[in-house]
This record gives C-alpha cells, structure tokens and sequence, in this order.
DNA sequence: ATGTTAGCGAACATATTGTTAGTTTAAATT
DNA sequence: AATTTAAACTAACAATATGTTCGCTAACAT
C-alpha cells in the first residue's frame, strides 16, 4: 500500500485516539478529526466515509491483533497447557490488550465503548462456545453462554477502567474462579 | 404540574422512543424529535438542554420505577423470603422492567444503551454490595462485586434483546445458579 | 376576571456535513 | 532519471442542524 495512505491512516487513528482521551465520542467531529490529525477535509472522505466506519474500523484493527489465528484455533499446543487452555487463552487476551492500552482507555469510555464490547462479545462468543460442553449447570446452553462472555468483557472493561490494577494472570484465575467453567473440577 | 408542560414532556420522551425503534440514538437530530413530537423548537429547548439531557432523564425516569425506595431498603418482608431476599430483588426488577419494555428495547440497542447500563449498574452496584459478605471466593472484593454486577446486566441486556424468552423467575434462577452467591450453600 | 406562564412560529448567526473541481506533490513504474 | 499514476491539498459549495431570541397567543391557576 502506498505510504501516503499509510501516512494519513495512521494519522486519522491517532487524532481520534487523542481527541478520545478528552472529549465523548459523539461529541467530536469531524472536522476536529481534521484539524487534529491536519489533513485535507476531501482526505478524510476518501479514507472513511463517516465518523462511525473509522470507529469500526479502529476496533477491528485493534481485535485483529489480540484474536490471532492462532488464539482461535482448535488446539494449539501453546494454549492446551493448565486445565483446558481456556485459561492461558483469557490471559493472552488481557495481555495484548494491556499492549493497546493507549488505544483503548478512550474508546471504552462514553457510547464508542458499546461498539467495542459488541465486538468483543463477538469474538469471545465464539471463542467460549468451544468450552461450553465442559460446564455442567442446570441452565439452557444459550443462557450460559451469554453469562460467560458477558461477565469476561464486563470484568475487562472494568479492569481497564481500573488501571489494570491486577496482573493479566491475577485477573484470569479471579474470573475463573467466580465463573461456572470450574465447577467441573469442583 | 402544568398540564401543559406534562404534555410536551411525554410527547417528547414518546417520539425518542418511537424513533429509536428504527434509527440509532446518535443519527436521531433534535430536528427530528421536535417533527415527531409536533412541537415548537423553542419548546424543546424550554424543557431540555440537550439530546443526551433528555435521554439521561428518560434513564432516570424508568428506574426510578424499577429501583423502587422499598426494594432498595435494607430490609423488607416482601423480600426477606427464600434464600438471602437476593432472588426475590432481583425477579423484581425484571418484572418491573418488563412493564416498561416498550420504552427500554429501543434505548438498550446501539450507544444509547451505554448510558443506561452505567446507570443500571449504579443501581445494582448499591444493591448488591449488602449481599457482599455471603460470598466466599478467593478473589478481592471489588473484582467480586463488579463481576455480579457486570453479569447480572449483561444477563438482562442478553435477556431484554432476546424479547423475554425466559420468565422473570427463571431468569433470576438461572443467574444465582451461575453466579458465585449460591456458593455458600453448597 | 386577571395575572402568569407555556407553547408557538419565525428568524437568526454559527457550525457541520458531505461533495466537487482543479492543482500540487509524492510515490511507483519504466 | 524520466514518466506515469494517484494520493493529498485548497477552496468553495448547498444542505442541514444547532442553539438562541423575539413578539404573540392560548391555556392555566387563583
């Protein structure tokens, strides 16, 4: 790809990001956008076509690098290790997540953190399904499921807004010991 | 009151609703609200600052039904029955909350729905931290609190968008068998 | 009956949006 | 190195949304 386009992108992300960090989502416009990552207004219209496609397409970079190919694999030999890998998954998550901390702190906050954690679920649904079998509750499968990844992303979430107070590993064996996963061993 | 102002009042909180059963909170313009709600500009203005003031208030005004002075009281004998008084607080709201539905389904879809989760976790928030103490996990307290409360609403919003399939009761069931609180009798 | 107040309608300056056209500059290709 | 390609720039555009102000009318409370 041209590293003009790059250049501008790479631009545009950033003075969102920025202006994230002060001010609501909805509250910014465009033209700050503009104006922060000093850019051509025509440029802006040729990279996105509104402010809510850059949002998506922000989040989509950032959850590219944390589900890898690899994460959500069947088997992987670097996540089977520990009880059923679900662990050292979850705990890889949080790990490239804190990575992208800069990034994430501002979307999270105000509306712009709905899109992101639907995104999130997404993506941990998918992932949860996996282990769905392994937990033995008397609750419909679909319930289970949502409560799983509901409280993961919400536990996220809120450690982010937390500072990432615990370590990625302290806050995986925390989640999981409050969750239904490990009552299989119990 | 002035049932005047009553009137605009409820004219304006409807036609919110009624466009968010088909557009995004955000894309709706208070143009918009002022067409469907067949008032003056001014009028509008009168009332509310903003959009997001009107929405808040719209926020406010549903819970303040759902969140109801006796079932946030330490203690009531409408709710001291059964386990802890847990279950039967927490099939209240969603009985409650199913009275409003037609008002709620809209705001929860898309960034609208932030605003009333971070209130609808404030609530819970106060709620559950008396329930607190009964549950003994090994995990510190505000990593256990957030992560009832987290789940619980997550519950709720899973619960709201997939029209009710459960019943209040089983709902609530289904959470506190999922949930850590129950641990304690196990 | 009378004073009070909410709502109306119109107009206003200001700002944002999304698009277009012509030009300049930087990259890719040969 | 010269040429071609295309990204980015400036500036201008109509259309729309915002928030405020005015005088006027009609409904309300007492």
């Amino acid at each position: 790809m041209d590293r003009r386009q790059q250049k501008t992108r790479n631009a545009i992300f950033k003075a969102l990001s920025t202006l994230l960090e002060t001010k609501r989502y909805s509250n910014i416009t465009v033209q700050e956008i503009i104006d922060e990552a000093n850019i051509g207004r025509s440029t802006f219209y040729a990279h996105f076509e509104t402010k809510d496609e850059l949002l998506k397409t922000l989040c989509t970079d950032i959850f590219s690098h944390v589900f890898s190919d690899e994460l959500m694999s069947e088997k992987t030999h670097d996540f089977s290790g520990g009880n059923t890998g679900l662990e050292a998954r979850l705990t890889h998550i949080l790990h490239h997540l804190k990575d992208s901390e800069k990034n994430i702190v501002g979307i999270l906050s105000c509306e712009s953190g709905e899109l992101f954690m639907r995104y999130f679920k997404g993506y941990l649904t998918e992932m949860f399904s996996k282990y769905l079998n392994e937990v033995k509750v008397n609750a419909p499968a679909d319930f289970v499921l949502n409560h799983l990844v509901g409280s993961f992303a919400e536990t996220v979430k809120w450690w982010i807004d937390n500072k990432m107070k615990y370590t990625p590993e302290e806050t995986t064996r925390y989640y999981i010991e409050l969750s239904c996963v490990d009552r299989v061993t119990d």
